[in-house]
DNA sequence: GGTAAGCCTGTACCCGAGTACCGGATGCAA
DNA sequence: TTGCATCCGGTACTCGGGTACAGGCTTACC
């Protein structure tokens, strides 16, 4: 009946006590067993499945991908629908087209370094400034979410 | 006493009307002239303004350094406090940092796909599993805000 | 049994960058 | 002058991922 108690499990993880309830309330991590008092107690696996959250999360995973990703995880029964396999791939495509418009912008900002301009209204006036106003914006609007 | 309308100065620049009146509030946008009644008109500098603010964002700059951006830009003075040489500088390298990092997550998911695993939690639990689940996530905890 | 630390629920707030909606006033052309 | 499009200010809401606080109960140790 023993069991972690949710502050040795937000320590052991590394993330906030309040962080715990908050990935419960969304679904994330199983509601556990609690004391006669009410207090939760954890299994030892609750520590990995909040590493494995914020893995999860660094691999550009938002908390509703992880949350069916640990759904689908679970309860794979028979067919396997889209699995981590293409999600990952999926995302793995996503994290791509990312680091390439990184790359756009920071191919840019080099040029704008070695052109010395400092002003960049002035600038964009004039056709000398190598910042591409025009292109630059409409790039990937959504590139940058996630 | 004419000048562009709000609508045309929006749709000039590609933006919302009501993200005029936003960044008017935030200081990125000089308050306009008005009609007698009180409508907004606006020089056509103002849609210039606008595409830069633009770019200036999707190089990775926040509102509010974009703000500060155009403050010094516009009194600069004598004295030139950090301008955009310098803040382009920094802003390239928290760029290639995050390439970088970009790189690491790409390479990660990579290798989770070649090795065919397919459940996050099942995995986390065996050391065959690609992911390093205890480095990957401290790793650049900011790296990812902006 | 006392007391302090820890935990409970519920609610509210934070960040950044907008967007939406409301009732009322204005601009402009016919 | 009438009518419709546009604009006004103000407020509230969105999304994603948490964090903080208040007031009360539980647990653990002495």
């Amino acid at each position: 009946m023993t069991g972690l108690r949710s502050s040795q499990v937000a320590d052991a993880a590394g993330v906030n006590l309040q962080t715990l309830r908050y990935y419960e309330r969304r679904g994330l991590l199983a509601e556990p067993e609690r004391s006669l008092g009410g207090h939760r107690l954890y299994p030892a696996e609750a520590v990995t499945v909040l590493k494995v959250i914020k893995a999860a999360q660094r691999l550009g995973f938002t908390l509703d991908e992880v949350a069916e990703l640990l759904d689908t995880a679970g309860h794979r029964h028979g067919r396997r629908d889209a699995g981590l396999q293409e999600r990952s791939k999926a995302k793995l495509a996503e994290v791509e087209a990312k680091i390439a418009d990184l790359q756009v912008i920071a191919s840019t900002l080099r040029a704008a370094v070695e052109a010395g301009c400092d002003d960049l209204v002035a600038c964009a006036g004039r056709p000398c400034c190598p910042i591409p106003f025009a292109t630059i914006a409409p790039g990937a609007p959504d590139a940058d979410s996630r």
